[in-house]
DNA sequence: CGGCTGGGAGAACGGTCGTTCTCTCAGTGG
DNA sequence: CCACTGAGAGAACGACCGTTCTCCCAGCCG
């Protein structure tokens, strides 16, 4: 029998792998349980609803995500190149097989209306995001406002890929954060 | 009795209210019924099935859309000014009571993977909404490049508006749109 | 006025989903 | 070897959903 910990990381990986690709709702629990391969009675001692899965999932692609930035980040010398390493970032998961927009939006616009759960969740993930931003924007003596423009590049660059599945999308992305950034700041250093 | 115009118009705007405000599959067809006041087996003479109305809820959007930056584009003197209407347009939407982010990009995230209907419906909407900006971009004498990075600019305030209520989303990104058009293109005109 | 059509209301049906329960049995302590 | 604990497999349960069917009545034609 697997600890805890392992059953828990095998029932949050099969969910992930499942809602993402079909949305939440379309996935039973058995379904979840057969990609998992725990038992229903474990799956529900672990996790006491399907919401409660739900939210651990967008928990773990939350860390997953800081983790792809931070390593796309790694080879950047200046904050400006780190903030512009999430497009080079995003490029690579568009081009993923099976890719299919941002979990945490996909999830929000499914259930943010009906669990508040969920809707936390993706609120403190696309916070954080924006943080980062804004931090690494500071670094480079730039106003939050400029990075909270280059995040919005960033969000409109996921839902436009997993609609139009057009494989420019990032470099695009990435242009015109360039020229975001580029332009003089007077009030700014 | 209603006409079978004035039904379906009717059915579509009581689907289109429950859908953005509860999500698809949170919505029963009951509730569809009793919101338009019209009986079920009118409801599927009308619409073969419930993925027929979420396909004709989404066509009816896409013409309210198409109204409303045409309508905020009316003012405007010059192609650029009509570009950046579109930020007007989603200003005063992101300030709607129960403003809940982009319809189309919601149903894709929670149907596009088990409905082609409705994946059709949203690639077609947002290939219209680039075509729409590409075309003011010409006039104003810009590549396909910057008005589709405009683009981006407005799907991201959409959905950043919805998931963190910050209502000065429109106005960060209509500002973004100001600064990606007003770098100068060595290879247009 | 009386039979007929056609549409409304909502019950009914088959299926599925989230959740729980039962049955079985492997492994352990005496 | 035997009683016992605890976990797995999957049946079972209650609720709900999309879709269809039945019943009933309003309004028209003779």
């Amino acid at each position: 029998m697997l600890d805890d910990a392992s059953a828990r990381a095998a029932v949050v990986a099969a969910a992930d792998r499942l809602f993402y690709a079909q949305g939440v709702q379309s996935v039973g629990m058995d379904a979840v349980r057969n990609e998992a391969g725990v038992s229903l009675k474990r799956i529900y001692a672990l996790f006491p609803s399907k919401d409660d899965l739900v939210v651990a999932v967008l928990r773990h692609r939350t860390r997953r995500w800081d983790e792809g930035i931070a390593s796309a980040a790694a080879d950047a010398v200046t904050p400006r190149e780190r903030l512009l390493a999430v497009f080079d970032f995003l490029d690579a998961w568009f081009r993923e097989d099976g890719f299919r927009g941002c979990a945490f939006i996909n999830s929000f616009g499914e259930l943010g209306a009906t669990s508040p759960g969920v809707a936390d969740a993706v609120r403190e993930h696309k916070e954080s995001f924006q943080r980062y931003a804004c931090d690494l924007a500071a670094e480079a003596g730039l106003p939050d406002d400029v990075a909270l423009q280059v995040v919005l590049l960033a969000e409109g660059a996921q839902t436009t890929a997993a609609i139009t599945q057009d494989l420019e999308v990032a470099r695009r992305a990435r242009r015109a954060a360039e020229r975001i950034l580029d332009v003089p700041t007077p009030a700014a250093a």
